[in-house]
DNA sequence: CAGTTAAATGGACAATCGTCCATTTACTAA
DNA sequence: TTAGTAAATGGACGATTGTCCATTTAACTG
């Protein structure tokens, strides 16, 4: 049993296409009216595409949800390694990125917070929806536990928990600015206040424009 | 032309019993699911009350979204007579009583998020789900103003306005915090968090516990 | 050039949505 | 008791939802 080559590759650009068309329905209108017909109307495919590749639009969006997810961390990734060697250039890295364009722009944001409220009814997407998930805190803690233990403080683990808590609530409450403010909501303000909070509680390591190094 | 007093009564009821039907819902099945069905339903009254007493479920909406936004003001108000005089003080008020179980709680996390999502794609709630509108942003921007004036720091206006936009942000966060991690969230520590960052700020002002007097 | 096969189509389906209104209910006033 | 009135009811409406499948399309094989 032979299978065509231009009939497989049709299939996963079809497959994709679904997955984009998708996201970009979330980010336009919502996921909530993310409906059967929102979805091919994008695509410009036929109805029956979405059971026929997915076997139904659950799975689809749950897919969707998975692609955003990795391209996250995928640019994640590679800003690491980009970034210097030093536990608060590290962190640093992670921060600009993070409030950059290339991360946050009117179409990731919009995505990112339609999944997570999405996420509170549906369990399929739940797996994908938390951006700043353990992964992303354990490379926090760690960098600031570096820091801390570094500097000799008193109860350096405590510090660091802290720091790392609230530096990943100071980047949502960021995140939801953007969101909120999209026309008024500056970068550069953004990064400044993030490194204000953290020179503060760090005076040695970090100053209003990033890590000392 | 005199209308009866049993009647009338029974009309406020009935609105009112509405608007806390609507909220329930949210709060429980969240915005996109909160259908005609599911809020008379939960008021026990019959289909056509929606309409006799809003014209439609988009002004029912918008009008819980009113009395949601309402209750937060009202508590903080409440809570802003019964804070000391100094500028740290009342700040430490607000913060404290944002994050306590009366504010930060299951129900009100619940609403908080999902009209504000909801407010992206409905105009008509727009108004009223900016909980952490211009109001509080000017109460932590003049209380911040006075410190830094105080302290005679370089730029007052420029750090009162990094610490007001940071410690929203950092209180944004803590309630996205909650809302996702329930069971594992601690008032105390996301408490000790905020107060461990602006203490880092304005030592003289703040320690972990809060307002220095 | 037919024959085969997987991909793609689009209409039918029941369920649910928000809206609206003819009717019923419940209370007051004469 | 009867007439009058506002509140409340619940069924009917067209529109839209997600699902599914019989049919058509199109590319490769023999």
């Amino acid at each position: 049993m032979t299978v065509s080559k231009i009939n497989r590759t049709d299939k996963t650009q079809n497959h994709l296409a679904l997955i984009h068309a998708t996201l970009d329905a979330i980010a336009d209108v919502g996921f909530a009216n993310t409906s059967d017909s929102e979805i091919i109307y994008r695509a410009n495919l036929s109805r029956g595409m979405i059971h026929l590749h997915f076997k139904g639009q659950e799975n689809l969006v749950a897919e969707a949800a998975k692609f955003a997810n990795s391209e996250y961390y995928e640019a994640l990734e590679r800003q690491l390694v980009k970034a210097g060697s030093s536990p608060q250039e590290q962190l640093a890295s992670i921060i600009k990125n993070d409030l950059s364009e290339k991360v946050l722009n009117r179409k990731s944001v919009s995505i990112w917070y339609e999944l997570r409220g999405g996420s509170r009814h549906h369990v399929e997407i739940a797996p994908f929806s938390d951006t700043r998930d353990a992964r992303l805190r354990d490379l926090f803690y760690a960098t600031f536990l570096t820091i801390t233990n570094d500097l000799k403080l008193d109860k350096p683990d405590v510090i660091a928990r802290d720091a790392t808590h609230g530096s990943i609530a100071l980047l949502e409450g960021m995140w939801t600015d953007y969101m909120l403010h999209q026309n008024s909501f500056s970068r550069k303000s953004a990064e400044r206040i993030v490194f204000r909070f953290l020179s503060a509680l760090f005076p040695d390591q970090f100053n209003l424009n990033g890590a000392i190094v």
